[in-house]
This record gives C-alpha cells, sequence and structure tokens, in this order.
DNA sequence: TGGAATAATAAGGTTGACCATAACATTTTC
DNA sequence: GAAAATGTTATGGTCAACCTTATTATTCCA
C-alpha cells in the first residue's frame, strides 16, 4: 500500500467526497460540507486532480479515482477506529465523539492504525453506526436507506447516523435518534421540508 | 486554564525549551534540536515573544514565562500519556512511541487528555521514565543527574532517557540502554567525547 | 585588544490553504 | 429562447512557517 502523505485539508476533502456520494459531487455541495468558498473547493479539486485522486468533469462534479477512494477510506478507517476509542474506552460524549476522532485521524500512521484496531479487537461499525474499512479497504456497504426515503406512517429502526457536526449530533442524542432506536415517520413536508417522526413515543421536528 | 490556541510548530517549540533546560536557552541550540535555521527560529521567537510565552534577553537567550511554562508542561503531558497508551496498550516499539505520540498530541483535546489520563490510571511517567506532570501541572523532577555526570567506574541506574529521535532511540533499545536498567561508566573521552560504558557486561560506546 | 565565533536583523522568496471580487461559461427552468 | 441559477476561471490578497543570503551587533578568548 503506498504511503502517499495527505496534508490534512486533502483529507478532509476526501472524507467530504465519500460522504456526499459515489460520483459527480458538486464542487458547491462539497464547498458548503467545509465551510470554504466555492471558489477555494474549486482550487483545491485542481490540486487533487493533479495528484490523481479525483476526476473533475466541468459543470458535471467530481468523483474519487481509485487512488482516491482507497485513500480516502484509509483515512475513515483510522477516524472511525478512533471514534470507537474514544467512546468505548474513553467514555466521551457521543456527540462528541467525531471531532475528537477527526483530529486525532490526521496524526495516526498505519502502524498505530493497525494496533489500534487490534486493541479494540477489529469493530466493524462505529459509534454512529457506520461500517469500518478493513485494513484492505473493504467493507460492507450499509443495507438501509435514507430517511427521506420512508413515507409518512413507516416505522423503521436507525442504522446509522450520516451527520458529523457536533450540535447536529447533540440534537440527535437529546432526541434519542441513536442507531438502533425505533422510529416512525409521521409527515414528511413538501420540498424538503421538515419531518416529523416519533421516537419512543414523543414527536421530533427535524 | 484557559485553554489558549497553540500552534503546532509553537508547540514544537515550547516542548523543545523544555528540554533543553531552565532558563536563557540559545536560539541557535533550539533550531539545531528542530532542525530548522536559526533565521526561522530567530522570527519564531519573535511571535513567542508577542504571545507572551517566553522572554528574549539578546545574546543571552530565551526563557518560558509562567504562561509558557504552564503551555508546555500540559503539551508534554499529552504527549507522554499517549507514550503511555502506545506502549502499554497497542504494544507500539518502544523506540517509536515518542514520534507517534508526538503527532497524537498535536491533535489531543483536554476533555481527551483527561479521559485519557483516567483510562490510563494515571500514570507518573513514561516509558522514557520521564515523569508526567498532572492536570495542574505539577510533577516531581527526576531525582538523578546526567550521563555526562557520572565519573569513569561508577555505577547507576538508568532513570530516564532524553532522546526523542527515533534513531537515537532505536539505537538505545539495541544496546538495552533503557531505564531501569544498571550500566557501569567506564571512560569519558575529553571534550564531550564518547563514553564508554558497560551494560550488562557488554560495552558500549556512545 | 582584536579577531573569531556566535547572535540578531534585514530583505526577499516559497508554499499551501485559504479569502474576496469579478468576469465568463453552461445548464436549468420558466 | 432568455433569464436565473449554477459552475468555472482569473486576479490579487492574507497568513504562518519556513527558506537563503547578507549585514550588523555582541561576546568570548587567546
Amino acid at each position: 500500500m503506498s504511503v502517499l502523505q495527505l496534508s490534512e485539508s486533502t483529507e478532509m476533502y476526501l472524507k467530504a467526497l465519500v460522504e456526499l456520494g459515489n460520483s459527480d459531487v458538486a464542487i458547491s455541495r462539497l464547498a458548503e460540507r467545509l465551510s470554504v468558498t466555492h471558489v477555494s473547493a474549486n482550487e483545491m479539486m485542481r490540486r487533487l486532480v493533479d495528484q490523481g485522486l479525483v476526476t473533475h468533469t466541468p459543470y458535471k462534479g467530481v468523483t474519487l479515482t481509485k487512488k482516491g477512494r482507497e485513500a480516502a477510506t484509509n483515512v475513515i478507517r483510522r477516524q472511525r477506529l478512533w471514534e470507537c476509542f474514544l467512546y468505548d474506552h474513553l467514555n466521551i460524549e457521543w456527540a462528541k465523539v467525531y471531532e475528537f476522532a477527526c483530529s486525532l485521524e490526521h496524526a495516526t500512521s498505519p502502524e498505530v492504525t493497525e494496533a489500534l484496531a487490534g486493541f479494540l479487537n477489529h469493530p466493524t461499525t462505529c459509534p454512529r453506526g457506520n461500517p469500518i474499512p478493513d485494513a484492505k479497504g473493504d467493507f460492507t456497504p450499509l443495507n438501509g436507506r435514507m430517511l427521506s426515503e420512508m413515507k409518512a406512517g413507516e416505522v423503521s429502526t436507525v442504522l446509522a447516523i450520516n451527520a458529523t457536526a457536533t450540535d447536529v449530533l447533540t440534537y440527535l442524542q437529546e432526541k434519542n435518534i441513536l442507531p438502533g432506536q425505533e422510529i416512525q415517520l409521521i409527515e414528511a413536508a413538501p420540498l424538503k421540508g421538515p419531518l416529523t417522526l416519533v421516537v419512543n413515543g414523543k414527536e421530533v421536528a427535524l
């Protein structure tokens, strides 16, 4: 496995690309998620294209290359392993785990990553319910659907949380929207408007 | 405790200042230890002076202020806690622990630091034998002396290792010069020349 | 005391990752 | 088919932390 050296910033972009989907991610979405201007994100994409990590089809979006995807998977593995450690062993608050793990991730060598995986007994999901790629980058994708794909009245179980911002996670925790929790969708307002759920018998708006 | 935000670079300088002594550290020593030019180190010292972390007496050297010392102690605490974790729980090679811990340190929030200290059961020394300051920054200084202060023929026990470079640590490990090891100084060549020791019945030159 | 060694400062350059503003290209939608 | 929305590129600026080269200041010591 080539140990290409990625800047912290590059790692953040790679992670965001995975989180935003498999292909043709709009640079403006990326900019939004990373809280940078679209111009900055564009600049950065040029750099990633130069490094062979993504391809860019103008007016279409940006897609990870094989190399980019491998690098991204690796970054995500490191981060999620730290999430497990922080949550299971250091008892860090659930909502803060992602943020702390994100910092640690950037500073973690392959050697430490594998030792950590061993220490944790090779977990396959992080506290947010997302799968942890193995050392080769393989993982079983989640077998579920987006909340936005549920129909009014349906009942389902939360599989994983996609959000990463600490304040959002804190809100979800307060409302008890956590992996394993059963929820019922009451109403989905049109135009991607607020969703109304019932969680533990209580109504929650998202 | 004010949570002043220090750059990674600043943290490295603070650590180096502690490792190099208590007061009037020559900027050229600092530059040497950090592998930067003396001009860069000078620039950086100007910044640290501006931030109130050090005082600088031209042609004398640089000394940590109270604020600077507190910050430095904190950094060292974080690093040494990680050293313990890496060594005791992840079984990372002794000689590599310092370097890996150094990276992690920069990425560690106070909350994680304290949780880690608890997890480790509040250790007081790192694998290199150096004391770990407590959360308030207090620690018992080592009750020992430098190898260079030993006289020929004397026998003593290694208390702690000051070196940080991985290659130096690897060498020491190979020669079994580790905390707790009994050594005898055979000869100290003049002019800070090589030292000859006996370790476990074998001669070693340093 | 005067030269060598050491220390400080000045001036200008580089790099990565950002920013704002503005112009221009393409796509979407009414 | 044209305006609105979205995406791209150009230009120029900032900041931290480095760098080199060169000059000047101080201290040390023989």
